[in-house]
RNA sequence: GCCCGAGUGGUCCAUUGGUAGGAUGUUGCAUUUUCAAUGCAAUGGAGCGGGUUCGAUUCCCGCCUCGGGUACCA
């Protein structure tokens, strides 16, 4: 068997299994669209402890099915993330195995196989409703106010081979599942128990895309299948789709895995962790020098205990200890404070020799200082210098005390000020050429940012090099900018506008 | 709106049919030239209303609050 074939995974010994019998097998499965998330660390976690306790395999699936968000970069980063963590998965695109590829945009002939099955049962079918028809059908739902929403059905009794037909002479579609109308569907939930839902509440769920690319729903039911993935350890937002999942397993004639879904992560006013209100990159963790085994004990309190007297725990630790009747299902709030108290710990419990290790490698590794230096060269005229010349690029805040009268720009209200700021901090996530964060790329977006809103580029670059750095002079801003890095520079600037949100003179 | 889930100090977690314990936070004291660290102490809690019970935070019902879902996103 290859390992990277396609071709064949049902006849893979593994996929065969049953959930019944051997070691469990989970996966995590992260949608490459953006920055490496905690979420995905935290779910990650319990799947691996879970893996692990029980001798079984952790694997790690790329659930890339948006062609439009899905990224390349924001994969690596997201493996490289998790590696720094230390949750090292069995099977994975970058590691093999026997149940690969490992990535979803691979595996796309699986699918279509998969789909022709269920329309060949009478499970599923094509759907030809236009977008404009859908968008209307839900705007009539919602003025109608009847609690009901979701599609209607439309195509749902068209006749199979006219259905053929269109779609082989071209005319775009989708492809439906067809969910039952009466009955329920219960989902066993290992951490809650039995969640009843009526399968009237579940509309017909789209599994395949007019670009011939899966849903999450149908791609996530075939691979967890054909990958033998007994567990499905997953956040609480899945909850309300699973019963769709189940019935998929069914049409297909399927066991189905055990569910276990944790609570979500929060901010501190309790909404679902988001990066408006906290620091939600893996990145931002790992560049301001959290230890990845503190942030992964910080993550199993949230959620777990091993007893009533003891939270500080290593991964080894968790693994013996672990039990779901020792999980809370709960959304925990991620307290920032206590995190890094943590840490503090467990940085004074590090011998110097080892300290030091860290530092070196996280903090003052080769190409950084390296980087630094040359921005440093043409400023600084004593080596002794150096140091304090790039203070700033360390650390998290920075003191505006200082420069606070700078940001006044002349003609603009301090509203405008911070306004442009927070616009600033939102398109840098949405632009292709600022999220990278190379000074090329941001000075490009910064550039066209300004004219965009009709302000000038020195007021606005100003206000960037106050907001990074908390100086009034500094290295090249967009070098400046890229080199404190993404993470270090989005909280400084979100830290700039709450300053200035909350000062009283201007 | 409708469906689903969760509610123990501010926050995370433990515990019990007999009025709750640790961590973090906050405050104070000691120590320190100062700060940090450390030690000691204090602060602070079962969402609300019914019911069952001798007794409910725990079991049952209703409500409330928060969260998730209601996509050709995951």
């Amino acid at each position: 068997m290859t390992v990277d074939g396609p071709q064949s995974p049902e006849q893979s010994s593994v996929g065969a299994k049953s959930k019944g019998s051997g070691p469990p097998r989970v996966r995590i499965a992260p949608s490459p669209t953006g920055d490496p998330h905690v979420g995905t660390a935290y779910i990650g976690l319990f799947n691996y402890v879970f893996a692990r306790k029980h001798g079984g395999q952790f694997i790690l699936r790329i659930e890339d099915t948006d062609q439009v968000r899905s990224s390349a970069s924001s994969e690596q980063a997201i493996l490289s993330a998790l590696r720094w963590l230390g949750l090292d998965w069995d099977e994975g695109p970058d590691v093999g195995g026997p149940c690969g590829p490992y990535r979803q945009s691979e595996r796309l002939e699986l699918y279509k196989r998969e789909v022709e099955v269920l329309i060949d049962k009478g499970a599923a079918y094509r759907c030809f409703c236009t977008k404009e028809r859908l968008d209307a059908l839900r705007e009539q739902q919602r003025a109608a106010k009847t609690g009901r929403f979701g599609y209607d059905r439309h195509c749902r009794e068209l006749d199979p081979a006219e259905a053929r037909a269109r779609a082989e002479a071209g005319e775009p579609h989708v492809v439906r599942m067809k969910m039952p109308t009466t009955g329920e569907t219960i989902v066993p939930d290992g951490l809650r128990g039995n969640i009843h839902r009526d399968n009237a509440e579940s509309d017909d769920q789209v599994i395949l895309k007019s670009d011939g690319f899966p849903t999450y729903h149908l791609a996530n039911v075939v691979d967890d299948h054909h990958m033998g993935i007994t567990h499905v350890i997953r956040g609480e937002e899945w909850i309300s789709s699973t019963p769709k999942h189940i019935v998929l397993y069914d049409m297909f004639g399927w066991e189905a895995p055990q569910f276990y879904h944790l609570g979500l992560l929060r901010n501190q006013d309790k909404s679902k962790l988001s990066k408006r209100k906290n620091p939600v990159s893996l990145d931002y963790y790992r560049d301001l020098g959290y230890l990845p085994e503190t942030l992964l004990n910080f993550l199993g309190t949230l959620g777990f205990s091993i007893a009533s007297d003891q939270e500080r725990f290593g991964l080894d630790e968790m693994i013996e200890h672990f039990d779901w009747s020792r999980v809370s299902a709960g959304g925990p709030v991620f307290d920032q404070q206590k995190l890094e108290a943590f840490n503090a710990d467990d940085i004074r419990a590090l011998s110097i020799d080892e300290l030091y290790a860290r530092v070196k490698d996280r903090v003052l590794d080769e190409a950084r200082v390296k980087a630094l230096l040359a921005q440093a060269q043409p400023r600084i005229n004593l080596l002794d210098e150096f140091i304090p010349y790039v203070s700033f690029f360390f650390g998290g805040s920075v003191d505006y005390t200082p420069v606070l009268a700078k940001f006044r720009i002349k003609k603009r209200t301090r509203a405008e000020v911070t306004g442009i700021l927070k616009v600033y901090l939102d398109e840098i996530e949405r632009d292709e050429r600022a999220r990278a964060f190379t000074a090329e790329g941001l000075e490009a977006f910064s550039r066209e940012f300004c004219q965009r809103h009709e302000w000038k580029a020195r007021e606005v670059f100003a206000l960037l090099r106050l907001a990074t750095t908390g100086r009034t002079a500094a290295p090249s801003l967009f070098d400046t900018m890229a080199l404190c890095g993404k993470d270090r520079t989005r909280r400084r600037i979100r830290e700039a506008i709450v300053t200035l949100d909350r000062g009283e003179s201007w």
